[in-house]
DNA sequence: CCCAACTACTTACTATTTGTAACCTATTTT
DNA sequence: AAAATAGGTTACAAATAGTAAGTAGTTGGG
């Protein structure tokens, strides 16, 4: 019942993160703005949940939503400044994958 | 629809540390052997649910679980070689939410 | 020996979150 | 005008998480 030992901020973090298409919804934002539509299609999610997790990354300040007024209106999603600096987690995390996640397979260890 | 475009090992990997809880675990086993009950009341989880994690963490070779048969018995949960790899990436978030997550409010950026 | 307490879980049940599919509005192409 | 595309929202079923109580194997006391 104590949640106490656990720094604040990490739990924080962790909880941010440690949501289903949080992560990969950064992930996939951290080279380029994208679309919604080109997010969908790139993660696998749905609609009703890109939406849904578009809008607490915003108001978390990770992800901002810019409106460009062509026509036809173009809607992009990019990271802010604060998003953009979670790029040495995902950069350890990739790095982790490709040492311990056989590609094909459920294994274990690497060469 | 075509989950493609993400290379699969970063899709296996964030779908491991992108469930709740399991990085908050993954994270109190980083220093010590720990028992279930002291888990339990660190992380703030269920019984129901640590155990389910505990179980899958073992299955991906993230977690040992070791029984010393002394009297009475006591069971210790430990990272293997694999788990103790993710420390990068734990110390990353630990810095990223340093830097990034205020304290006590949920303000946006740091001094 | 019997009863309470402790650890490590499991089971039953409820609440919340996800996933699926259909729908909506505005614009644009055919 | 009809169909398509972008960027969503809504309604509902399915899966997952949370809560509380129960179980099994000790241990310690009366």
């Amino acid at each position: 019942m104590k949640s106490s030992e656990i720094c604040p901020r990490f739990e924080a973090a962790i909880s941010l993160l440690g949501q289903r298409w949080t992560g990969l919804i950064i992930h996939q934002l951290m080279d380029e703005p994208k679309r919604f539509g080109q997010l969908t299609e790139e993660i696998g999610i749905s609609g009703r949940l890109l939406s849904e997790r578009l809008k607490n990354l915003e108001n978390d300040g990770l992800v901002e939503r810019t409106v460009y007024p062509e026509t036809p209106v173009r809607i992009e999603y990019s990271l802010t400044e604060k998003g953009a600096s979670l790029q040495p987690v995902m950069k350890e995390i990739e790095r982790w994958s490709q040492n311990w996640i056989e590609p094909a397979k459920t294994a274990e260890s690497p060469s």
